[in-house]
DNA sequence: TTGTAAGCGTTATCAA
DNA sequence: TTGATAACGCTTACAA
């Protein structure tokens, strides 16, 4: 492996010469810088970031750490984080904590120790997630989706009035008992779409019934197990508001399985698109965040916080969007929507 | 930011000691251990990676660079890797090259100066994609799914078998007109599947029409454009097989949105399975590969290479499954899968 | 403008 | 068993 002493030696020069010709730092004579350049391609030679980076203190790496990289939601996210890092001359590590905490640790520490210049991540616990390791070292972090337990920058969209919109969506298309399938508490995430959907029941004088709220993992599997529960109950729901993505695969299945007619036997709304929700049938009404806007947001905040930013931490709201399809009964659900985006997303 | 200095100054011993304790190399002295353990805590030392890196060579990190982060493949891969990584003491860093060969020669570039372990790579060209720089490095490679210009250990599926297997399938079930919806033959993948469709056709005694084969991009949208065409036709096929997952969603979006009901007017087959092809009307016939097991393959061998193996680079071939679902005719098929299998996976 | 040399944090050799 | 010290590859004062 090629040093910059080979070179400075082949080009007949210092070392300083040669990284300042390689970093275009500072005055170079154009004819070293000729002989510095021809060494360096002739002996293939690329810079050692470790000893850059142990220099500098800098690695120019970000970090996103997703509690599921098989979910779109979260690759959607990258996207848009790779999309503005890459502009900045940032290349992006993607960790898959798979909500498993133990993992998340580990990724916590390697990153802490390597040094990375920030990071982004959706903990898999709102509670006990520690990035404190992180802090400490004065690398930036910024949560996503989910909260932190420390108070950091945040970038998540309005789960609350998501909830409460696709819960009235459903209400106000005569459904009168709305069962929600949702992930466990220790998620921020799933405790405020709880809440939009208890707000709902209550503006509609409706009474939260304990054995329809379900909490399980934010997965396929949750959702299917959750739907073949409800579909056993004497006193059947007539709708469903299932609060993320993974877990809308799993209900779709198991309606479709039992063949349950939607919207005629239940209703269903879900969180977060999903490729396929325009191409079943029936077509599976949503509530949609700007996923790739949020990543991107997250990492603006980061390289502000590069820059000297140090004002308070930051909590950036996006606005959900409702998206009816056919699981749900859509004309009276138009009128409200109309309603609710004036009432809601002004507020 | 404390260092390995700072401990020993409060553990009152030398720097090797420290180092002796934290990594448990040699012996130590368990009065002095204590004091280095309680020093390390008190001061929430933790190791700088990149000093070590720098001396000891090694970063103990794999790379993993896919062309589209948002394919489920490429996910399900990823979940392999990580996990044999993981348990190996790696870490794995992803990287979406998006398609795009200057994204992916910056990426090739960062992680040869970054000095990571080793690369496994589903590269954007088999022909063009350069990953000398690793190679002269020392660094690893391994290529997935895809073949790289360079000769390297190579994990993948086989393709023409698979793609045989899925037309003769087709054919069997009566169709006389198969398309063949494909991504360019700047991939290895797109080549060799064109290769089984061919060979099938052979067999079966039919004409290939090359205005059956089509050559878009691996996305949703290029199936979707490709539909529409096929769609368009006066002699229109009566089957397609279409060569990857993320077509298929575009292929299968554009038959229902034109009312072509399947199998009866078009057969379709698609490539890897995707989370919904069991829930959509008809559910969809796939060939499927093992992508988890693939994942974890080439980190196999890319650790095996790590312990000194240097064998010639080594070609490890998957055996594709057919899944019979109900977008293609079912009887017959069923009778010549058996026959297939037998025949060619023995081979 | 160019070169010398220190130092980033770590590990590992060698001497004690 | 322990410690002093060199070295990893790079950037950057500072000196020339």
């Amino acid at each position: 492996m090629k040093t910059i002493r080979d070179v400075a030696a082949a080009a007949k020069v210092s070392t300083a010469t040669v990284s300042r010709v390689l970093n275009k730092s500072g005055k170079v004579n154009p004819v070293l810088e000729k002989r510095v350049l021809l060494a360096a391609e002739k002996l293939h030679y690329r810079v050692n970031l470790t000893g850059r980076n142990l220099r500098t203190k800098s690695t120019q790496i970000l970090a996103l750490i997703v509690p599921d990289v098989e979910n779109p939601f979260f690759t959607a996210v990258c996207r848009g984080v790779e999309d503005v890092a890459n502009r900045a001359g940032y290349s992006v590590m993607l960790c898959n904590s798979d909500e498993d905490p133990v993992k998340e640790a580990d990724y916590i520490s390697m990153l802490t120790s390597h040094n990375v210049s920030g990071v982004i991540i959706s903990p898999t616990s709102s509670k006990l997630t520690d990035v404190s390791s992180l802090v400490r070292r004065g690398i930036r972090v910024v949560a996503l989706d989910r909260k932190l337990p420390l108070k950091t920058d945040y970038v998540r969209v309005d789960n609350r009035t998501a909830a409460a919109l696709a819960t009235q969506h459903l209400i106000s298309s005569g459904a009168t008992r709305v069962a929600c399938i949702n992930g466990d508490r220790s998620k921020s995430t799933a405790k405020e779409r709880l809440a939009g959907y208890l707000d709902a029941l209550k503006e509609a004088g409706l009474v939260a019934d304990p054995k329809l709220q379900f909490f399980v993992d934010f997965k396929e599997e949750g959702g299917f197990e959750a739907t073949l529960e409800i579909l056993k109950m004497k006193d059947r729901p007539d709708a469903i508001f299932v609060t993320n993505n993974q877990m809308m695969t799993g209900v779709f299945h198991a309606l479709r399985e039992h063949n349950v007619a939607m919207p005629e036997q239940i209703s269903l709304v879900g969180f977060d698109d999903l490729p396929w929700v325009d191409i079943v049938t029936p077509t599976v009404t949503t509530v949609r965040q700007p996923t790739y806007e949020m990543g991107m947001a997250a990492t603006y905040k980061l390289l502000s916080r590069f820059n000297g930013d140090n004002s308070e931490p930051q909590e950036i709201v996006f606005e959900p969007e409702l998206v009816l399809r056919n699981s749900s009964v859509k004309l009276k659900a138009a009128k409200l929507s109309q309603k609710l985006k004036v009432s809601q997303i002004q507020a």
